[in-house]
DNA sequence: GATCTTCGGGAGAGCGCTCTCTTGACATGC
DNA sequence: GCATGTCAAGAGAGCGCTCTCCCGAAGATC
């Protein structure tokens, strides 16, 4: 593919008359230029069609101005349709814009995927790093910070590892939630657990923990991996081993959704004979029958704000080690 | 922030004790370098940690290995949950990978957001671009195009523009749908159809029409924009306006969701008095109530598709205009 | 009026890589 | 034995940009 003329900086120049050096000062938007030469310049740039060649700018600067956001290609939530992944996205993607910095997205899923984000991360082809939603303890985050590449979390990366990560308030969220079980009277409070791999997973399970014990009440735990096909198991699960149970408390509400099918064909209903709280407030829950009480988290500000850190960070400022959204309880008739 | 040392080619080549050329062509897997010395080559990328400066390379060879994939950041497809934007870049990231390219993801919502997008994809920051889900006519497909950039969309550009693209037998689909439900004995046959400006909103609707023509049967016809609520306000509108009908095509599942609803609010038995069948299968569709027969399309084969054709592109073969997938219709208990 | 600042603008050196061209070593042909 | 062909490896010229000097003109200072 041949460029075909496509006009550069020497081009532009000496259209306008001055030096290549003028031209990238007016360009990168230097002030020391008298305002008539800059003028010309910008006439030229706009009748040559001119745009600058990144490639050639990133040689020289050492920046590259485009950030890799990096999802696990097998996580549930990634791909099922709880609205994260995208939620995630449109945040990081309108922060970027903000700043004028592209957005390189990497699945890594398997381990060569896996090797191939190291890879090109540790090569210094972006100039910062999000992580979403990781499972388990990724040596690649910590890997990266040593290096001296900017790195941002989305929940606490479990290895312990001082990272800066934003993440959302699961255990206040999950303990407002129980609490309204509880002050609705439920006593017999079971919950469906995320993955104990994974932040969500474990947090969320923590505030049910917490709020339960802190009322006196005895534990019901059943577990599931996020997806709705887990939460259906999970409920029949705790079914068979607390039939008594009178409401519960789901990690996610793909999980709800499918414990709310599963306990109407169990001929329980919802509310009067079991309560049942999700955590995400997708947009399904408000479809479901009946709609689904549940834990609304700000996605999409949990991704502006990992940008806006890690910009910080790119731009050689510190960070908050931690920055924790709140969460909001949404009624409606499941509880 | 500094390199801080990071080997450089001329490194490696000191290290080998061979010219920078000689290790250009080992890492770029060139044959004709001897056995022993592209083994030292190999050693010394080793001990060094070599990684090539993608920049350098961009400026040269005036290739990026990086593909855009622009969506419409306001399209409710993309940001409502069902999973055609997961669907999509998981397929084109499957893709890339393969190839070892980058995916560079863009929104372009905003008009400022569609003039960056412009910019950027003009000013060859990229090797191609794939364009998913297009509202009305945009012109910058086929501008790209001009321009000698490889381009692909996924649905039939509505300006005619002979762009090659990708995307499925809409028609087919919803005419077996259709037919499915002639079959079932089903006269008064209504639809929920898409936007009149997005490919996927004209294609279904023409579907319904010809089948429903063939069969010598009236139209009924109301247009939602593949949200929920919107479906919600079409079933309603439809129960006003043809309270006689005994089944509706919906043409996405999240508007048969809500469909399934209202139906089942005005007292009208699924698939008793009103049978429905929604476009798509998404997740959801399996949970619904009851469970919704639906036509599947493959929109992670759409992605993958999508990137293939683009890739034959910049390698500068030529690709047959259209690609069509084709859909499946999935039987549950709604029809 | 001579000297010193200040500041706008130009010259030119790379950034790290690829790729063409060239060289040198060796095999082959007449 | 010399010319010719073959092939591996090196030399060196940029790709388009930024940025550090450096220069010269204009204003300030005494």
């Amino acid at each position: 593919m041949r460029t075909a003329g496509r006009p550069t900086l020497e081009a532009v120049a000496r259209r306008a008359g001055v030096s290549r050096a003028t031209v990238s000062r007016v360009v990168n938007g230097s002030t020391t230029v008298a305002e008539e030469i800059r003028e010309a310049v910008h006439r030229a740039v706009a009748e040559l069609g001119y745009v600058p060649n990144l490639a050639a700018r990133s040689l020289v600067t050492q920046r590259t101005d485009s950030i890799a956001l990096v999802m696990p290609e097998d996580a549930n939530r990634v791909f099922s349709d709880d609205q994260f992944f995208p939620g995630i996205i449109r945040g990081v993607s309108q922060e970027l814009e903000a700043a004028d910095k592209q957005l390189v997205l990497m699945l890594a899923g398997s381990p060569a995927g896996r090797e191939r984000v190291a890879r090109y991360t540790t090569g210094r082809h972006v100039d910062g790093v999000l992580f979403a939603s990781l499972h388990a303890a990724d040596p690649l985050p910590a890997l990266l910070a040593q290096l001296g590449i900017p790195v941002v979390c989305n929940g606490r990366p479990l290895d312990g590892a001082g990272l800066p990560y934003v993440d959302v308030d699961h255990v206040g969220g999950v303990s407002r939630a129980v609490q309204h079980l509880i002050d609705g009277g439920r006593r017999r409070i079971a919950t469906i657990a995320g993955p104990s791999d994974m932040v969500a997973g474990i947090e969320r399970l923590a505030g049910y923990r917490q709020t339960v014990a802190a009322a006196g009440l005895a534990e019901r735990v059943a577990t599931g991996d996020f997806t709705r096909e887990s939460g259906a198991a999970a409920m029949r699960d705790l079914l068979d081993r607390h039939p008594d149970l009178d409401a519960v408390f789901v990690a996610s509400d793909l999980m709800a959704q499918a414990a709310l099918r599963t306990l109407r064909e169990a001929g329980r209903r919802v509310p009067d004979d079991v309560a049942v709280i999700g955590f995400d407030d997708t947009e399904t829950a408000a479809y479901t029958e009946p709609p689904l009480t549940t834990v609304r988290q700000p996605i999409q500000e949990i991704g502006r704000q990992m940008t806006r850190q890690l910009l910080r960070l790119a731009a050689g400022e510190t960070v908050e080690p931690a920055l924790v959204l709140s969460t909001e309880l949404i009624r409606r008739d499941s509880a």
